[in-house]
DNA sequence: TCTCTCTTGCGAAAATTATAACACAAAAAA
DNA sequence: TTTTTTGTGTTATAATTTTCGCAAGAGAGA
């Protein structure tokens, strides 16, 4: 494995490689060439085997990738091949939808632990998993082993959460807060904007009427 | 205002730095520099004085951006400035999660209808929005005039949802499903992922363990 | 008025990322 | 066995995006 920097874009892609092979397996398809994952997630097959070669060798020259290996593969590039406990901050409406998404599971990210500021929900479940306070935190994610943090809060408190997360020692945090939050250089940030994704259609759409 | 492309990075960023306008605006900031702005959002200055350059002059030599006028500026190139209707499929854990999510509507993305093909589901509310069958899209997209579609359903169900919004005629679709998904060329698309991003961050914590 | 500081806007350079081209390996067919 | 087809991995080329450097405008103070 070489130590060349890998770009952003093509971890992202690697998880929507991953999404297809996992619809390819459950059809039972064995082997699928680079231009069968472009057509499939909308890349070029150059793109595809570029990606890949950052990692190594996985396919056979006029034949492709053997669906089951590659998969196994690019989930070992993307770490996924243990499971990875999550901490759940805010159990407002998006926190409680969060908390019963399948698809997190499904994939190895189990949600074991909520916080929130609010006396009403501490010490209530959502689905299964309990609701705590934010001074129990710390605690929690030693005795949980949670690694991994996911700020649902208002904007207001997104900061705030992402320093109880840092100190807490949880090094890896997606915001889902619309505000912009800084963490130590340690700590891998990313942040979701649900309405900035639709903001960013109209934008497409406004250039569209523009050109016609 | 120039014809040249913009970068779609740059789109992305303009939505974060309104964010960041809107909060300086409430606390009574009346104008802002390119450098506070990039230090808020973690970005470059001269990012953010080249993104802006695409759009016009915004700001004043020595004084930086009014910040009223930089956001007012934002919104419309954003094409914000009115209500835009949207169409929610899926009445699942997500699609309630997202139809009960203040942030929309407090950007001006109002959620007006609900579609599921669940019959239990059908003729339902979620908040005060009507949940309809999926045989009504086409009907009720007139009738409301919605112009954006969310797909919140699953995996499987995503392609067929979004051919159903593409043939009612929306232009604009954000998708949750963990699945590409192929629409109309005149047709905006973009992908959101949940466990992709918690995927990306787990990339970058192993990174981290074999720096160390 | 003149100077000093601050900060934008813009063109050019640098870095990054994507696309295209090609040589070669493996399998299937003749 | 030989030829044809398929499809990888790699190198080269192009496009895009970011960063840098600097001229010039605007206000403050002497």
């Amino acid at each position: 494995m070489k130590t060349m920097k890998v770009p952003e874009a093509t971890i992202s892609r690697l998880t929507i490689y991953s999404r297809f092979l996992e619809q390819a397996d459950a059809k039972g398809i064995l082997t699928v060439s680079s231009t069968d994952i472009a057509k499939n997630v909308g890349v070029t097959p150059a793109q595809v085997r570029k990606d890949l070669a950052y990692f190594g060798e996985f396919g056979t020259r006029g034949i492709g990738y053997t669906v089951k290996d590659l998969l196994k593969h690019i989930r070992k590039i993307l770490g996924l091949t243990k499971i990875w406990n999550v901490a759940l901050i805010g159990a407002g409406n998006l926190g409680r939808a969060l908390a019963h998404y399948k698809g997190f599971a499904k994939r190895g990210f189990e949600i074991k632990a909520i916080f929130d500021v609010d006396p009403s929900k501490i010490g209530s479940k959502i689905g299964n998993i309990n609701v705590y306070s934010m001074d129990e935190l710390n605690e929690k994610v030693k005795e949980l082993d949670l690694r991994l943090g996911i700020i649902a809060v208002p904007a207001v408190a997104a900061q705030e959460a992402a320093w109880a997360l840092v100190k807490a020692g949880i090094k890896g945090i997606i915001n889902f807060a619309p505000r912009s939050i800084i963490v130590d250089e340690n700590v891998i940030l990313r942040r979701v904007d649900l309405a900035a994704e639709l903001e960013v259609l109209t934008y497409n759409l406004q250039e569209c009427k523009i050109d016609a």
